[in-house]
RNA sequence: GGUUUCAUAGUUCAACGGAUAGAAUAGGAGUUUCCUAAACUCUAGAUCCGGGUUCGAUUCCCGGUGAGACCA
């Protein structure tokens, strides 16, 4: 049974008799834990139809609930809130339901397919402290669309043409010495960021050395030397230049194998990468239809414009008078790519950072303009970016948190402190080993996913490793705790089944606490997938972790005496671990059997 | 300069326009003959400023101040 939509109706009903207006809008809410009752109905907006004041409004309508519903067992009113119990029994009849199905909260395939974009960093630079904001989150949106019945396909772009690879390509072949990832044990993607961090310096010192001969910094730019050969490999590339092409395809194969441990390690899959260097060029097609269809503009210089002054914005270029594409014009070709490879999909996810809002703004009406009807279906996953007790990040600064040192540190200080506290006794090395991992990465995923999205998040190395209070390894460790205690009566020949508390007449507080967080688990997969928030699942999975604990810190479970309640309490635990299995689940943290 | 996002305990985060603004950490005081103390209990502590709309505003609107981002 649906609980809360049996409330409304029964509300509805209330109003519908004692006031004689059938359709409300009626504001039911969780009840403040100050008070007695678990759903409260705010009945400050019916006194235009009760005529009286909300104190009274409250009553009329909880005494109707009571007489009527059969399932609301009383109430209390507090200024204009009716705060409602629903009875006991009741509670036992919603927990054996769950109790009965397979995947509490998941739901079945709905033939629905969405496609959700993270990730899709430079070919440059290692993945950092950003990059794991991003990949966590796109993960877990996609993993909550999945729980809920659709399909998804999960993909990335990949920035592999432009200037900024023939820097490092540069700079490679000035002082690289034929190194390669195998020849010096580096992984690729941190020889290739080496190189180009190599290119910036020398390309400064160049520009120096320049100016002191009375040039201007202009000037300078343009002449460095090592700034030519980027350009002239930029221009051989695009003319396809087979030595270029085949140091291009190398050194970005060394990135492309570097990332993929990252990823592995991080959890994170994709079902396909698109490239810009396959896309860019369906872009531009695009971007001429749409000049041909007069949608887009052309100025005398030759260039292509689209004028979005009619949306509130202004005018943004398309393609360059050269004939070059920006970046819009590689993400219209790309976003039109996808969804002829997955014509079933309804809509697109880009999970891109909010420095971005405006350029996918643009693109979404620009592929509006061009016709396309899925575009009000393509959705910007905005997010804040991370920043640290210094400040913002900055490479320059050499203020950059890589991503795979930090996963190193999280895991290592994780295993150190478990070993510490005597967990691990009795734990073989690998055990030992998969437990570290999951906990320091957990702590991480949950301390990037528990913020929303959208608001930009501070990021205290020495801090934000702390495995206590509200992180993820308290949810681990929650979940360990309830499994040691099922095995442990496993062992005692304890056991439940399906009817496990069906002929209980009622429950203690902490019982039904925990009762009426489960129950919410199914709204906060929905709520988490409709404002695209892992945050909203992180939240509860704390809540729900939290009323457990409270709940095994005074009743007894293994040394109850009375059998139903036994049973009916082991029953309960059970769920509890396999609501904190799949929440963590979807946010991408395993959870250990024991910790 | 234009557009836009944000501002909550010392700190990091919560709060569909609803009740005495929740947590966590750091601080203070406790809980182990009993299912894992990475836990639990108690304690102290906050809505940037000024207007407006509303029965009711952290939330909506206007104006400041401060921080960030984007567009030229």
């Amino acid at each position: 049974m649906n609980l809360e939509l049996a409330l409304r109706s029964a509300i509805q009903n209330a109003i519908d008799f004692l006031y004689g207006v059938p359709e409300q809008q009626i504001q039911l809410q969780p009840t403040n834990i100050e008070f007695e009752g678990s759903h409260t109905l705010v009945c400050f907006p019916l006194t235009k139809l009760s005529k009286t004041s909300p104190e009274e409004t409250a009553r009329q309508i909880g005494d109707y609930l009571v007489k009527e519903s059969g399932f609301v067992g009383k109430f209390n009113v507090v200024k204009g809130f009716l705060n409602l119990s629903i009875a006991d029994t009741t509670w036992i009849k919603v927990f054996s339901d769950i109790l009965s199905q397979k995947d509490h909260g998941c739901l079945p395939p709905n033939g629905k397919e969405i496609m959700v974009e993270y990730s899709s960093p430079n070919t440059n630079k290692p993945l950092h402290l950003g990059h794991l904001r991003n990949n966590f989150l796109g993960f877990s949106v996609a993993e909550i669309y999945k729980a809920l019945g659709y399909t998804v396909h999960k993909v990335q772009i990949i920035n592999d043409r432009g200037i900024h690879i023939c820097k490092s390509m540069a700079a490679w072949s000035l002082f690289g010495n034929g190194e390669t990832p195998e020849s010096n044990g580096m992984k690729g993607d941190k020889l290739v960021g080496k190189y180009y961090v190599e290119f910036d310096k020398t390309y400064k010192a160049q520009i120096k050395e320049l100016e002191a001969t009375g040039i201007s910094t202009e000037q300078a730019e343009k002449e460095a030397s090592i700034m030519k050969q980027a350009v002239d490999l930029l221009l051989k590339w695009e003319a396809k230049d087979p030595a270029t092409i085949l140091l291009w395809k190398t050194m970005n194969g060394w990135v492309y194998r570097g990332f993929e441990a990252t990823y592995t390690r991080m959890g994170v899959d994709f079902e396909k990468l698109y490239y810009e260097s396959d896309t860019y060029l369906l872009g531009k097609e695009e971007v001429m239809k749409g000049l041909a269809a007069g949608v887009f503009l052309q100025k005398t210089d030759g260039s292509i414009w689209v004028d979005l002054t009619g949306d509130g914005l202004d005018q943004k270029v398309l393609l360059r008078s050269d004939g070059t594409s920006v970046y819009m014009t590689q993400d219209i070709g790309t976003a039109i790519l996808r969804f002829r490879d997955f014509p079933k999909i309804e809509g697109q996810v880009y999970t891109v950072g909010n420095e971005q809002e405006y350029h996918f703004k643009v693109l979404f009406l620009i592929l509006g303009k061009l016709g396309y009807t899925w575009a009000k279906k393509c959705y910007h996953l905005s997010y804040g970016m991370v920043d640290l007790p210094t400040g913002k990040m900055k490479s320059r600064e050499g203020t950059v948190v890589d991503a795979d040192d930090l996963m190193t540190e999280m895991v290592n200080d994780a295993s150190k402190q478990t070993s510490e506290l005597g967990k691990t006794e009795g734990m073989r090395e690998q055990e030992i080993a998969a437990l570290g991992e999951m906990i320091g990465l957990g702590a991480l995923k949950y301390f990037l996913l528990k913020v929303d999205p959208k608001k930009r998040m501070l990021f205290d190395p020495s801090e934000s490793i702390s495995l206590q209070g509200h992180t993820g390894p308290f949810i681990q460790y929650t979940h360990a705790r309830i499994r040691g205690m099922l095995r442990k009566a496993m062992d005692r020949g304890l056991t439940w089944n399906s009817e496990s508390g069906s002929q209980l007449k009622a429950l203690e507080p902490a019982e039904r606490d925990v009762i009426v967080a489960i129950n919410q688990y199914p709204a906060k997969l929905q709520e988490a997938a409709k404002e695209y928030s892992p945050s909203v699942v992180a939240n509860y999975v704390y809540e729900l972790a939290k009323d457990y604990n409270q709940f095994y810190q005074t009743i007894p479970v293994l040394n109850e005496t009375d059998p139903a309640k036994l049973s009916f309490r082991l029953a309960f635990s059970k769920v509890v671990a396999d609501v904190l299995r799949s929440g963590m689940g979807v946010l991408g943290i395993r959870v250990p059997e024991r910790m």
